[in-house]
DNA sequence: GATGAATGAGGTTTCATTCAT
DNA sequence: GATGAATGAAACCTCATTCAT
């Protein structure tokens, strides 16, 4: 249904050192360190100075492993992306009805916004900061991932399991929810835990888009 | 329920000129102009140089009308803060059976939204940029109207019209189905018009909340 | 005979900076600056902090007037190469005979060299600096000067006055000679004057040429 | 006459490693890339990693036979300072009449320019950068060559071979020209050969300066 | 009140050199 | 002896803010 478009890769993120294992060691701190002062303080706010003091390293060191400031952000897109793809793929594919696979679907990838919540926020957030390319990067794996929501819910309206509600919009919803914990984490972390947000947020959109049983 | 808190003020945004009837139209004409471009470029990727051209102002008057870049920002939210309000607080008023008065808080909030979307869009994305003070208010404006939507659920639940679902959480879905108007309009613009876009979403958080009738 | 190539125009210094007077008077302290050191240290161990205090300007001064690094080398290119130009070509449109011409055109070129020699030696040493483009203007500039040196001496071959020497070969060999005067000033400051130069290198090419009256 | 000058010897390159006939070859190796590089690039542009890379060695690897990034021109401005004095020197202690000596000493040298063409220009351009005391070695070479040049011009004008003309100018234009060759071998090389470009400056200053037999 | 030239702190990036392995 | 990762000083350039006209 949703082919991996191949001009939607993102540009490689380069590194200056031959050690593959060393370079996936150190852009793992970067990104680290970079998601922690981007959420603080947002990308144009936070230097390479302090990226590299946040990491532990040397500013020259930092270049080594990052050929520009964008692409710790290029680095922080790709991890939350994939994740993303990661819990939410198996849960398509598997034999259920289709709202249990939207309730397992919606809790895989809040529970990645939850570990990642960080991410979560400066992806939202600095989207705009990237040129064209990778903007439009982000738009077709936002789409990607919404397009296997809607599968779901399309075949639940297949099946007479769900009213005959616009597919995209409510698929649209259901990811808003789960960025809605990351992006209002103030307002929600002392009100309710994530297993109460899954379960009254599944519940709501359950409630909402269910053929009614008569 | 929530009082205007008056430490929720806005630093106000100073001018150096006395004319008051001046401030106002050149605030405006700031306004409009430091929006526009924030919108397309980013606070942070804009310059007060930028501004001014695209307001027809030089450099040094742009300064007569504000004390700092901030101030802009400031400006902004001041003005979708207030636009938001202003629609939403009849409603809550009014003397209307809760579903009805849900359906009109939404469209309400949300003509606003889409009036002034490249507002909304740029309050979401830059309001980092505030300092925690600026930030605070922006919550504290942001729970204001929450509250009122709030306030709304639960009367619903009280007259036995709504279920008891958790008022804060169902007030938050729906402000962000609003944003989601400015936020998505990219995916959105060109599937539906705002009209289908209110009436869909209500139809559906109404669906998820209002008790069943057996 | 060598028409000004139109590509060969050389990208313009543009200025932040509305007034033009102000723009030539700043240009032309920066350009001064700007020269005595990069004959000192050459460009690459010049900075921009080192013209500015040479200038008694800021640095962000230095680029409202200028552009990047590189103008400051264009500017130099421009000037020297105007001079040239302004003082051969009426020795060349001149109606004298050709080793009158020869001898007018080399002390005319000769004297800029002179009085511009700073100048002198950063065009010829610095000139790879410049982009490709910029480096094909150089040539071009240089082959036309040289040209018209060379129209003077093919000149002097056909009315009998000159030995059928490669003209291409002698031109360069004239304007390597006065070029020589700036490179090599060290050696030739305290040893001759300038019309002493003049003299004694005229005579030598002359000599050279001239066909022998027998 | 010119005595070689004891001050006038070049800081040593020294490396860090014993075994002379290693840092004799990797010197060498050095010398080439570095002179291939600073050719195309200029020596601010090249860097230690891209005559490391060029060189087919390691960084560390470079700073064992060199001790700084300048020790590369010294090591340029050395091979082709001794090569000019190697072909020179036979000639002028040759029992030939100055013109002959004069014709072979300049195809001597321009055979050593044309062969060196790379390291000839990069002398020229890049002497710059060494420190005073590395400028005044240079100067110095050169002084010695062109003195060499000016004992033969002298010989002649003793014998009445030559007229009586400035020997320091006429060894200076002799010099300039086998220099030109690499200077504007972009201009000459598609125009003429080596030998001719030797024959035909040859026979232009020997006119310029020979006593017209009558 | 308006203008826009001047300022300089601060950010990103490069690269000569060192040094642990 | 060789390697190449690490370092941080220093360079270029931008732009918010001030201030003389």
């Amino acid at each position: 249904m949703f082919v991996r478009d191949r001009e939607a890769r993102l540009r490689p993120v380069r590194a200056r050192t031959l050690d593959q294992e060393l370079v996936r060691r150190n852009q793992a701190l970067l990104l680290e360190a970079a998601t922690r002062l981007f959420k603080r303080k947002g990308f144009h706010n936070t230097t390479i100075a302090d990226v590299a003091a946040e990491a532990g390293m040397s500013v020259g060191s930092v270049y080594r492993y990052v050929s520009r400031k964008d692409d710790l952000l290029l680095l922080l897109f790709r991890s939350i992306t994939q994740q993303y793809e990661a819990v939410v793929a198996p849960v398509v594919a598997a034999n259920l009805p289709a709202a249990d696979k939207l309730r397992k679907a919606f809790r895989a990838y809040l529970d990645v916004v939850d570990r990642e919540s960080d991410k979560a926020v400066v992806a939202y957030r600095d989207g705009y900061v990237l040129d064209p390319e990778g903007r439009a990067f982000i738009m077709r794996r936002e789409l990607e991932t919404n397009g296997q929501l809607e599968e779901i819910i399309r075949e639940g309206i297949r099946q007479g399991e769900f009213r005959p509600v616009d597919p995209g919009l409510a698929a649209y919803n259901i990811i808003m929810a789960a960025h809605m914990w990351a992006l209002k984490r103030w307002y929600f972390r002392r009100r309710m835990s994530v297993d109460e947000y899954a379960t009254a947020q599944t519940d709501l959109f359950l409630a909402a888009i269910r053929r009614e049983v008569t």
